[in-house]
Order: C-alpha cells, then sequence, then structure tokens
DNA sequence: TCAAAAGTGTTGCGGCTACACCCATGA
DNA sequence: TCATGGGTGTAGCCGCAACACTTTTGA
C-alpha cells in the first residue's frame, strides 16, 4: 500500500432557471481561496462510497435528495498535483440534473450560494481548477440531451412538450422549430407519456393550450435527438 | 485534510489480433488474488499525475511509449469500499488502444501477461471489480470508433481501406459492407490521406491491390460511422 | 377581431443500404 | 480462365428541415 492521497468528490449541479442553463456555485467561507466561487464539494469519508458521497454533499449543499427526481452520474477525475495548494487531491466531479430548485441553502462550510448562468461563469473566476471542470461538466449536459431522455428531469411533472423543447433551448443555447420537435418527442415510444389533460388557463399572451404529459420509462433515445449545426 | 486513500491506475489495454478485440491481462504474482488475471496496474506516486501513471504502467506492462502512436483516455473511476481487500483503494481506470504489438513483456510484479479476447473474458474469471473495468472500458472503445478516427490508432502505416474495416469488423463483431465503407470513410475529410501506392502484391487468395493511405489530421467523424442495428 | 402559440400536413434534400457491375490479380 | 477481393454506379428508402396552414386561446 503506497503514498495515500486525499480523496473529494465535487458536483456540477445543473438546473435551468429564466430560460437558460445555470450551476450552482458557492463561496468559499475558508482558505485557501476564501471568498472566492467554487463548485460544491467535500472529502469523501473512509468508508463511503464515491456516489454516496457525491449525493450527500449535494443533500447539504441544496436539500435535494436525488433520488426523488433527479439525476447524478460521474464526469471525470482531476488528480494533476499542484491543483490544490493544501497538498496532493485528487477530486472525482460529478454532474447533477435537478429540476427548478428551491432557493439554495448555505452550506455549513460555505458562506453563500447562487446559481450562475452558464454564460457567465468566468465572471466567477471560479477556484481550484473548477472552471474546467463545470465546463467539462456543461459539455457533458449538452451532448446527455441528444441520445438521453434526461432533459425530462429539469421539467416538473406534468409538463408540455413546448416546456420540454424550452429545456432543449436553454440548455443548448438555440431555439427549435416547434413542430419538428413535437414530432420527434411523440414519435419516441416511451419518451413522454400523455396525461389526457390540457394546460390550465393563464399563458401571458393567449395560444391554444397545450396537452400535458409525464416522463416514460425510457432513457435512451433512438433515434437522438441531434443539435443543429 | 480528511482521510486519504491509496490510489491506484488500472488500464484497459486494446489491440486487434486474429481479427477481433483483446485485452492484455495480467496473472498476479501477490496476493490479494495471486494467480489469478488483473488488469494491468499499479498505485500513483505522490507527485505524479493521473495521465502520467497510466502512461508510465501502460510502459512498464508492455514497452508500448504512448506517444508513438497509441491512445489513452480516462474511462472512470471505481472507488466502492471493499472492492480491494488491502483497504480503501480508489481506482482511476484508463483505456488505451495501440497498433498491433510486440509479444507483451511480463512486468515486474506480474507473473505472466497475455492477450484475451474480449468474448473470452468470462473465462479469465478477473480480480477484483476488473470484469465490471473491462466490460466498461469496451464499451468506451466500441462508441469511440462511431464518431472518432481512433480505429485509425489500431492499423500500423501505411494501411489499407479494407484493412481499416477489418478493425471496425474485430471491435464491433459485425461484418460491413466494403463498398459503403470505403465511401463513408473517403467522403470524411482528413480521416486518411492517399500516399498514392498500392499494397505489394503477396495476397493469399488474390484480387485487386487495394490503395494505401496514412492516418489523416481529423479526429471527430462528421458524419459518425454508425454501428449496425 | 387580432395576435400568439399549439399542433398538422407536405415537400424537397441528403444520407444511407442494398445490390449490380467492372477491374485487377493470383492460382 | 476462374475465383477472389477492391472499387464504382445506382435505385429506393427513410429521416429530417423548412415552412405553409389550421386550431385554440387571451386581450
Amino acid at each position: 500500500m503506497r503514498a495515500t492521497m486525499a480523496v473529494t468528490v465535487d458536483g456540477v449541479l445543473a438546473t435551468v432557471r429564466d430560460g437558460c442553463l445555470a450551476l450552482l456555485l458557492v463561496r468559499r467561507g475558508t482558505e485557501p481561496f476564501a471568498g472566492r466561487w467554487a463548485l460544491p464539494g467535500g472529502f469523501v469519508g473512509p468508508g463511503e462510497d464515491l456516489d454516496a458521497a457525491a449525493a450527500r454533499e449535494l443533500a447539504e449543499e441544496t436539500g435535494i435528495d436525488i433520488a426523488t427526481g433527479g439525476h447524478l452520474e460521474q464526469l471525470r477525475t482531476y488528480g494533476t498535483p499542484g491543483r490544490d495548494p493544501r497538498g496532493r487531491v485528487v477530486s472525482v466531479a460529478y454532474v447533477a440534473l435537478v429540476p427548478r430548485l428551491p432557493a439554495p441553502v448555505s452550506g455549513t462550510d460555505a458562506a453563500g450560494a447562487r446559481f450562475w448562468p452558464v454564460d457567465r461563469l468566468v465572471e466567477a473566476r471560479l477556484a481550484f481548477d473548477h472552471a474546467r471542470i463545470a465546463a467539462d461538466g456543461v459539455e457533458r449536459i449538452r451532448a446527455k440531451l441528444e441520445y438521453t431522455t434526461l432533459a425530462a428531469t429539469f421539467v416538473d411533472e406534468p409538463f408540455s412538450i413546448p416546456d420540454l423543447r424550452r429545456v432543449y433551448e436553454a440548455v443548448w443555447g438555440v431555439s427549435l422549430d416547434p413542430a419538428n420537435f413535437a414530432r420527434k418527442v411523440l414519435g419516441t415510444p416511451g419518451f413522454v407519456v400523455p396525461t389526457g389533460a390540457r394546460a390550465p388557463a393563464g399563458a401571458p399572451g393567449g395560444g391554444r393550450r397545450p396537452g400535458l404529459h409525464r416522463r416514460g420509462p425510457a432513457a435512451a433515445l433512438h433515434p437522438p435527438i441531434l443539435r443543429p449545426a
């Protein structure tokens, strides 16, 4: 048993707010990088599974129980010597997708927490190598929407096809043809299941009320829904 | 700085031999699992980068310098408590693709090494959780061939289009239409560059001599070459 | 009655599969 | 000259993008 190292988990926690993809960042309360923004994370316990540690950190920082509506998956491991000034730290990064969140709660050792739209992440001047981890996580999310049904984890049930389309538009930063999008979604068995009901009245500018749906059992998309070139 | 753990790298080292995808396994010389087959790997040094540790282990076990013709990328990290009976060990797995290899050299702490075709991996009864790691690595390789030019790292230069096709057929375990395959490869700019020469005489059963090519500068495939359903 | 948004229909383009056919080579 | 395999041509199918059109709703 050779040299041992500290192992942490860091989470790229994503949601859709105000029509664009946003990540949860926390303001560090302790050195190093005190006062700077960073991805939520922490050390893995001696007998704790990596996935469990990621879920625990997620719950501590946001109050979200990932088992009830959400998605958590391993992203990549970052272990370059010198990435943490305290010593050798290997970080296993995770990506989490959650529906519209309650206001984030400040964690135990964080001085604050807020969502940052992904197109303003450079302003956050992230600590450690978290800018790179965040960029890798965002790209993973964008790619996953193409060939999985994960977009549905960003919306509350019941939802309409246009609600789902706005998720794709927010995450990819593009606008999609409503007609062709609906055909693709409805043409994939098990992606969404119609409830039979229509959305209640209350749309701001008028328009036909869309049909409502719930998440279906399918996880993969055949054929995929590809990003426009 | 909380609890520390041992960190290892394990390699899913793949090549194409006798028309099928094969992985390098080593026979363990020490406990635990002495005498059992396992993925090559070892502990990460205190000041060593993860990628560098993977390349070093690869060189020690096979004599291959990954910088000269080969591909190495991180696969995933496995850290479930109890996966190693010696204690808490977190393993960062890598996937490596190499051209036809010289006979593998027995490593310092391995009692033997040989290639196993992927369809006989169950017979190897791999140590630790290496069966799962190997399966994840094989699936990664199969998926990568669809949308990257990595298949060309399995062949020696110069190579013919049919050589490249046999790589796809070996990795995916299918047979492909030679005509359509050649069109897809030649229709992707930068995948292969023709040398102008033709293959030398010496084919066993006759037939026209195919044109020779080298690897091109492209890394991604647009459009992808998809596996048959 | 008008604007806005959901949903349906339709048409044209492009890629892909399957297969026929021609060319080069060794036995 | 025959079998084998590389390479080219072509016709049909399928999916998708684009966009016109109908329907439903709020103002």
